[in-house]
DNA sequence: CGTGGCCTTGAATGTATTCAACGGGGGTGG
DNA sequence: CCACCCCCGTTGAATACATTCAAGGCCACG
C-alpha cells in the first residue's frame, strides 16, 4: 500500500475515530489490489471473507435469481462494499465486479469484526456508514415502486447532472445495457426512454447527455429530496 | 411502562448490552402508548423525533410521490423503526400508520444519538440492527426487480406459511388491497395472480390460504435463501 | 479487414394498469 | 333490528406499458 493511500484511508470517516493499535490490527493484514476491467470480485452467495473499499475506478454490484440478472448499484472511490454481510458474517447478497480499472483495498472480515467489538469509535462510524447504505437502498425501493421508467430515466438525469456539477450536461458514466438494468429496464425500453425524453429537451448522443430545457424535465421528473438527495 | 415490559425490552437483542446507567438515561425521557389501528405515527419527511419499538400490534410502512403511494413493509413486534433516520438525524424516508391496535415505545431521539454516541455496546447492537434492516431491504429489491408478479406472490406465500409453521395453511395478515402494493401491484392484478396460483395447488378462501401441491408451487416460486430467507 | 458486442428500431407478444361495474360484508345510524 | 352505505374484493374489457424476438448499423478491438 502506498503510503499517501493509508493517510487518505486514514481520514476516511470509516476509519478516522479507530484508535491507532486498532488501525494497525486493520490494516496489517488487509492488501491492495489493481484489478482489470469485468473482473467478478464477489460471488454472490459466497461467505463475506472481506470488506472490499474501493479507492479508484468503479464496482458494480449485481444479484441474480433464476438465470435472470439485475444491476443493484454502482459503487465510485471512496467507499465500501459489502458492509452488512462482513459485520453479520453472513453470505453476500449481491454479486460485484470492476467496471473499469479498479484499485481496492481487501480488509479480512474477521479482523473487521475483531476490531469493531474493541473499538467503540469504530463501531459508531460503521453505524453511520451502514445507516447511510440503508437509506439508499430505501431511496432506491422508493424510486422502483412509485415511478415509471420514464420517469426514473429523467430523474437519474436530473441526479447525475447535478453530482457532476450542474452544468447541464454530462458523461453517461456506465454503457447503456447497465443504465438500463440499474433503471429496472431493458436496454430496448431505456433506447425508447430516452426518445420519449426530447420532448421534454433532453437531447441524447451516444454517452452524452444535454439538458436544453431544465424546467420542461423538472416538471415530468417531480425530483424529490426524499428520493433523489443522497446526502438527505 | 409496565414492570414485565421492561424487563421484556431489557432483554432484546438491541439493549441487552447497554450499561444499567445508560438504559435509564435512554427510558426515562421514553414512553409507551397504545394507538388505535389506522393512526398515522410517521410523517414522511418529518424530523426523526423518536425512536419507535413496537412491542404489540402492527404497522407499516409506507412512502409516497407525486401522488402515488406504495407500501414498503410492515413491522410486527418485537422490532424498531426508524433507526436510521434517528442516528442520523434526518427526516423520515417512510411514513408509518398502525394496522391494528398497538403498543408502541417511543424513545427521543436526542436521548438515543447521546447514548449511542457514549455506549460501545449500544452502538455494536444497533450495527447489527441496521445491517439486518439493510439486508432485508435488498432483499426486497432482488424480489422487485427480479421476479414476476406472480413470483412474488408465490414466494410470499412460502415464506408465510413457513413463518406461521408450515402447516401448509394460514391467514393472510393483511389486506389484500396492502398486500397487492407491498407486492408492488395493483389490487385488480393481485386478484388475478391469485387465481393464476390455482394451477399450482393454492387455493385462497378469503384471507384463508392453503397450499395443496408445496411441489408444484415451489417449482413455480423457486423460493432462495438470498432472497427469502429472513435470517440469512 | 473481419468480428463481436452494443445500441437502436420495428413488430409481435405478454404483462400490468386503468376504467367500469357489481356483489358482499361490516359498520353506522335511523 | 333493519336499512343503508361505504369500502373491499373481484371480474371483464380496453388500454397502456414493457418485454421479447429479429434484424441491421456502428464502433472498438483483435
Amino acid at each position: 500500500m502506498r503510503h499517501g493511500e493509508i493517510d487518505e484511508i486514514r481520514t476516511l470517516p470509516l476509519f478516522a475515530e479507530l484508535r491507532p493499535e486498532n488501525f494497525d490490527t486493520l490494516f496489517r493484514g488487509a492488501y491492495v489490489q489493481n484489478f482489470p476491467p469485468q473482473v467478478q470480485l464477489i460471488h454472490e452467495g459466497d461467505r463475506a471473507d472481506f470488506l472490499h473499499v474501493i479507492i479508484e475506478g468503479s464496482v458494480e454490484l449485481t444479484a441474480s435469481w433464476n438465470n435472470r440478472d439485475t444491476t443493484m448499484a454502482t459503487v465510485a472511490p471512496i467507499s465500501t462494499f459489502i458492509l452488512a454481510a462482513t459485520i453479520k458474517d453472513s453470505p453476500y447478497l449481491m454479486s460485484a465486479r470492476t467496471l473499469e480499472r479498479s484499485r481496492i483495498i481487501l480488509l479480512p472480515s474477521q479482523d473487521v469484526r475483531t476490531v469493531f467489538a474493541e473499538d467503540a469509535g469504530f463501531a459508531r462510524a460503521i453505524v453511520v456508514e451502514l445507516a447511510q447504505c440503508y437509506r439508499a437502498v430505501v431511496k432506491s425501493q422508493k424510486d422502483l415502486k412509485l415511478r415509471t421508467s420514464q420517469e426514473r430515466l429523467a430523474n437519474y438525469i436530473l441526479r447525475k447532472d447535478h453530482q457532476f456539477g450542474g452544468h447541464g450536461h454530462f458523461d453517461l458514466p456506465m454503457e447503456k445495457k447497465r443504465l438500463a438494468s440499474y433503471l429496472g429496464m431493458t436496454p430496448e425500453n431505456l433506447s425508447r426512454a430516452i426518445k420519449s425524453l426530447a420532448d421534454f429537451g433532453v437531447d441524447v448522443n451516444g454517452a452524452q447527455v444535454r439538458i436544453n430545457n431544465r424546467k420542461a424535465l423538472e416538471g415530468l421528473a417531480k425530483p424529490n429530496p426524499l428520493i433523489d438527495d443522497p446526502r438527505c
